[in-house]
This record gives structure tokens, C-alpha cells and sequence, in this order.
DNA sequence: GTAAAATAAGACCGAACGGTTTATATTTGT
DNA sequence: ACAAATATAAACCGTTCGGTCTTATTTTAC
């Protein structure tokens, strides 16, 4: 079982991370933070150094909750195309049904943070990363038993479906459509049943 | 000629804009402006009302650069597949070296203010409405003269094409590489070469 | 049950925030 | 040359910022 500390620096998280997310690192103020967890000061920081440990720590659960119900969708399916078809459809209506209320905390962190705070731009970088390598192996997968032609560049066409995706986030916000994302992803589930298989 | 005022205004904008597409709304402050400036506090309030408006109209300014810096390399094409190509070649190495320091102001401002700051908001998804709007009208001609596949959807094409590309910004930015940006616009040219013409 | 340790409360701090004002100086167009 | 427009400088405003510290309370281990 978890200490109370342990607990509390979770719950202190929890409430954290989509404000982080939604507001991104400046904006998002101490007080934010106390209004959310109905906490005090000295109870924040208890738990935490500064803001900026609650603003990495906050980053990494949300990605780690990306990372899960990723895992989620992919542990269901056993053939190449169905993973990358199951992860199109994770994002479907994303813009309005974030897993974590603001967005996709990679995109957002990316965005906010690249010429001003290194150490949340490394825990990105860091993140997208793994995206791309988890992208990558599924496509491999998907060459090396004859699913996709040997012609594709596993690396370009998982750098190629993430931007896409990420893009399309974005616009779908933007204009508040979640439409423009949907149909960016159809268009990509065509392409793998097209482009990757010829 | 400009006026005084006009030129003034201009200035001041023109060393915002910069510091806006950097550091995004909430983190850039009055004292970065008036440092960037030179100015004192009276020069900056008696030629704008506050800071949501040279922000305004600082990103007014960031769009129209990239809007005049891609329309110059349109017209200097006149096949719709030479002006894809064109605008992909406009994106090589955009991460490192932007039209305006920060990356792209319609990206950063989305992602800084989607969920904070309609009034920026709006400016950035009207930017994005007319970014597509121009695309889906150099697709739409290629088709109509015969350069395209019928097949094609244009409205589709111009959201995939324009995703891809500020995906790729970001995924650049974030890991300091502009190679992959780069791989991903030479993997687009490529596709309208063989996906659009069959 | 109790004492020691961990945790939370909240007053407090100096600095920075966006913005205003006023008096003075400098440009500007005519 | 002169009146109007514009910019400077700096004091000032109330508010909020991230963060500290002392005190009080709650957990925890025995």
C-alpha cells in the first residue's frame, strides 16, 4: 500500500496534471494548484520541492497515462495493420475526449516549453521518443512478416503517421472540430490499406 | 509615408512578435517588451491599450509574414504539383531556421491558447481556415486541369498535408533535429508524385 | 496509549506582474 | 517657428507571483 506521502504527492498530481495541460507551465500558478487540491502551502510544499517538480512530475503522469491506454488498445490486437488502425481509432474524437483534460500532454509540452524550459523539452523529447521507437517495431513487425511491403522506411512512416496525428490535434482544437482530426485519421487507415500494402 | 505613430506601432511589433512566438502569451511581460524595445512604459501605453492587444496584433504580424513568404514562392510557380513541392520546400529546415524566431506562430499560438485566450484563438483558427482554404484551391486546380486524380478529395488532401507539416515542426523543435521534419516533407513529395497522379 | 516523526495550515516575504499617472522633453507636420 | 502629437522617466497602484517559516495537527511505530 502507498504511505501518505505517497498518496498525497499523487492526489497533489492528479489535480496538477490538467492544469498543466490545459494552461500550460506559466500560466498555471501555485494558487491554481492550492485551489485544485483544497490544500494549503505548507501541504504542497511538503510533497514538493517547487513548482517545477510538480510541472515534470505532473508531464510524466500524463503521459504515462497515454502510455497505458495505448498499451490498452494495442495488447488487443496481433496483427501490424490492427495496431496502427487500433491506435487511429484511440484518437478518434481526441479533440474533445482528451485521456487527460487539455489535450495531448506531448504536443502541449512540446509546444510550450522548447525555447524556454529544458528540463520539461528533455521529459518531452524523451517521450516522443519512445512514441516513434513503439511506432517504428510495429511497422518492422508489419514488413517482417510480409504484412506492408519491404519498400517502406519503418522510421519515416512512424515519424510521418505521428505528425499527422499531432497535427491534426492541434487544427482540431483550433477550430473546434473534431471532425478534421476523424477525417485525417480515415484518410491514414486508407493509406495503410493502400500505400503500406502494395 | 508611415506617421510617427504608425512607425512606432510597427516597431514595437515587430520586436514583440518575436519574444510572443517564443515564450508564448503569459510568459512574455510587459519588461520583456519595453526591454526589447528600448522603450519606457509610457512609449508602449500610449500606442497600445494593453498587452492583449500587442499580442493581437503581433501574431497578426508573425501570419502575415509566413503568408507573404509563401506566397512569394507560389508565384513562382504554375503547376498545382510545383506549388506543393514549392511550399514543402519552404518548410525545409524550418525549425531552425523559422520566419520568425520561435517556429510557426499559427502552431505555437494554438497550442498556447486554445483552451485560455479566445480573442487569440479566434485570430489563429481564422489563420488556419485560410492556410487550408489556400491549399484545397491549389489541390482543386490540380485535379481540374487533369495534373491530379479525380479521386483525390482536396479538403482532405490540404488538412492531411498541413497537419503533417506542423506535426513535423513540433517533433523537429522538440528533438532539435530538423532532419525530421525534413524526412517527412521529402516522404510528402514523393507521395504527390505517385498517390496524387494515379 | 503515547511519544516521536511526518505532514498540513496559513501568515508572511520580497519581487514581479500589468497598468496608470504626471510632469518633462522631444519630434512632427505645417 | 510654433502648436500638436508623441515619447521619456519614474513614481505609484493594487494584485499576484513563487516560495519560506513557524505553529499546529495528524500519522505512524512501538
Amino acid at each position: 500500500m502507498l504511505s501518505k506521502a505517497e498518496r498525497t504527492k499523487l492526489f497533489i498530481i492528479e489535480k496538477s496534471a490538467p492544469i498543466f495541460n490545459t494552461k500550460g507551465y506559466t500560466a498555471t500558478t501555485m494558487s491554481d494548484i492550492l485551489e485544485a487540491t483544497g490544500m494549503a502551502k505548507g501541504g504542497i510544499y511538503g510533497n514538493f520541492k517547487n513548482k517545477d517538480e510538480i510541472a515534470l512530475e505532473a508531464f510524466e503522469y500524463s503521459f504515462n497515462k497515454m502510455r497505458e491506454a495505448l498499451r490498452f488498445v494495442l495488447k488487443q490486437q496481433n496483427t501490424s495493420a490492427g495496431k496502427l488502425t487500433a491506435i487511429l481509432d484511440f484518437y478518434h474524437d481526441y479533440s474533445v475526449k482528451p485521456v487527460i483534460t487539455g489535450g495531448c500532454p506531448l504536443l502541449n509540452t512540446a509546444i510550450d516549453v522548447d525555447d524556454t524550459l529544458p528540463f520539461l523539452k528533455e521529459a518531452a523529447a524523451k517521450g516522443l521518443k519512445e512514441m516513434l521507437a513503439a511506432l517504428k517495431h510495429i511497422i518492422e513487425q508489419g514488413i517482417k512478416y510480409g504484412e506492408f511491403s519491404k519498400k517502406l522506411n519503418a522510421g519515416n512512416e512512424a515519424e510521418l503517421f505521428f505528425a499527422t496525428i499531432e497535427g491534426g490535434i492541434m487544427m482540431s482544437k483550433l477550430n473546434d472540430n473534431p471532425e478534421i482530426l476523424n477525417r485525417l485519421l480515415e484518410n491514414m487507415k486508407q493509406q495503410i490499406k493502400q500505400r503500406f500494402k502494395k
